[in-house]
DNA sequence: TATTTATTCTACCGATTTAGTAGATTATTG
DNA sequence: CAATAATCTACTAAATCGGTAGAATAAATA
């Protein structure tokens, strides 16, 4: 399952996707309309803005906006940057990647070789899903 | 990502599926081959047997045998018993089903509709996929 | 330049989950 | 009855999750 981070990360991502024009948005805004608690979602938004996703200014007229287009914000990557590896196992992660203590050898241990399957096909559809996506599906 | 307990269950599912005759093996000879922490091993072994995948047999000669065969134990399973639900969000939740506080209106719901893809998906892949897998790509 | 606005940074907090351990109890075999 | 081995009850330490408080910094404007 994904934190509750996570899923306020897309939900602040598809309000800033729904703006027409790329111009800031309050945090104060976006905490009320998303119902994400305000100073939880500070350190959110921050987190997107130091991944290249958004872009902020302080000050009067100040708040956050999308800098990347919806299409380019992948899944995946929210994922990654809120929840950690999309992989079941870190000895099938590939930007988390860790050895198992009790594994002998990767080689031959099925379970790895089945996690490494199921990474993949996971990996096909977070990676190809897009925030555009949800904006689509969005009424 | 799985956790460790998770982990630890399908390593003795398979160590058992291993066996060639369905006879009881000591919980110390799992833990020794599969490095599983004994004791933590013993609660792992009882929720296997509570849902039917193993049985067990106490005093001399006892121990935990398969009870399913391995194409019927689906990765599925193991993982909601262990790891609890395989959808992303609660509001997509086939077995855990639960509402978003913040959501307004799960219909018109982007996010919501993305992630109910995101499971059918998924369930594809970890529904099919057995402890039978495991042991075919086992060396 | 002082004030207001609004993001950013540092530091904390309670509750829950994770990964175990210890030890008594119950069931089975011989 | 003695030995064996699963089962049950009850802890514990550490990490993570979800969230809050308040000071610091940056920008606009009067």
């Amino acid at each position: 399952m994904l934190s509750k981070k996570t899923k306020y990360a897309f939900h602040a991502l598809t309000y800033l996707g729904k703006q027409e024009a790329r111009k800031p948005v309050l945090i104060s805004e976006i905490s009320e309309k998303t119902k994400v608690p305000k100073k939880f979602l500070e350190a959110i938004l921050l987190d997107l803005r130091k991944a290249g996703m958004l872009t902020s200014k302080m000050g009067k007229g100040g708040g956050y906006y999308l800098r990347m287009d919806p299409e380019e914000i992948k899944l995946a990557e929210v994922i990654r940057m809120f929840n950690g590896p999309i992989a079941l196992l870190p000895c099938v992660s590939l930007n988390y990647y860790e050895p198992c203590d009790e594994c002998v050898d990767e080689e031959t241990c099925g379970l790895h070789a089945i996690m490494l399957e199921v990474r993949d096909e996971t990996l096909k559809i977070v990676a190809n899903k897009t925030l555009k996506d949800i904006l689509s599906a969005e009424g």
